[in-house]
DNA sequence: CCCGGCTTCCC
DNA sequence: CGGGAAGCCGG
């Protein structure tokens, strides 16, 4: 908390909390099937880089002691309801749940080493879900507990929970992608036409905006800020 | 019955 | 991991 905002100081103040110190990468990250295996790779932290992999981590702030940290997946929408995904891994339970137990020194919890999303269920029970949660998106709700005197995990802190993770296998969750484009030249004065095609389009990408104020335009415009550009430069030789 | 789009599974 | 085939489902 920062000393110069008097609210953030206040809620500092008055007792342990759990903060988000580094949230899960919000797009890429494909969700995994309990069929695939479980070795696909743990849900990275939004700074992570290939040589430098980071993962999605809280920190209990204002205490010294040993915790307990438990992870689930929730609903992208509040209120935040359990997921019918689940996350799997090491420390993870078949509910989905992963624990780990933290402190008394370092009181940060790297999110249970490799949470990975997996798919849980039959088909027909997908289709039901389907249809009052969004099964491509999902969040992480971190809960810690601080040991009693007697040593339990029993002192719940309010739970924490952090953007929503996009399936990237999801249609419309994917990126564009320039698969082919007509010219890799073009003059300096500008204004040349340039031909693109792109992969992973959506029925409602290839709308011209002069058709009026659709809805279905909207996934192309939030989507091409995630279209993957050319090497740079190489637009002009 | 066919078709497109998405989901699930496979490599 | 990502790409893609197979399968399913609604229209």
């Amino acid at each position: 908390a920062r000393g110069s905002d008097p609210v953030l100081f206040c809620v500092a103040a008055h007792g342990p909390y759990v903060q988000i110190i580094e949230e899960p990468k919000q797009r890429g990250f494909r969700f995994r099937y309990e069929c695939e295996g479980p070795s696909h790779g743990g849900l990275p932290g939004a700074s992570s880089e290939k040589n430098r992999r980071t993962y999605p981590t809280v920190k209990i702030n204002n205490y010294v002691g040993h915790a307990r940290v438990e992870v689930q997946l929730v609903t992208h929408t509040d209120p935040a309801r359990v997921h019918a995904h689940s996350l799997v891994g090491r420390h993870c339970n078949e509910n989905g749940t992963c624990s780990l137990d933290i402190g008394p020194n370092d009181l940060t919890a790297s999110s249970v080493p490799e949470p990975k999303q997996n798919h849980n269920l039959l088909g027909s029970e997908a289709k039901e879900l389907g249809k009052v949660m969004d099964l491509n998106i999902v969040r992480l709700r971190f809960t810690a507990f601080l040991q009693d005197s007697n040593g339990g995990f029993t002192r719940a802190l309010k739970p924490v929970v952090s953007n929503p993770i996009y399936d990237s296998k999801s249609p419309n969750a994917s990126n564009l992608k320039i698969s082919r484009m007509d010219k890799t030249c073009g003059s300096v004065l500008g204004g040349d036409e340039i031909f693109l095609l792109c992969d992973k389009v959506q029925k409602a990408d290839g709308r011209h905006p002069a058709a009026g104020p659709d809805a279905a335009e909207q996934p192309a415009a939030r989507r091409a800020q995630h279209l993957q550009p050319p090497a740079a430069g190489s637009l002009l030789c």
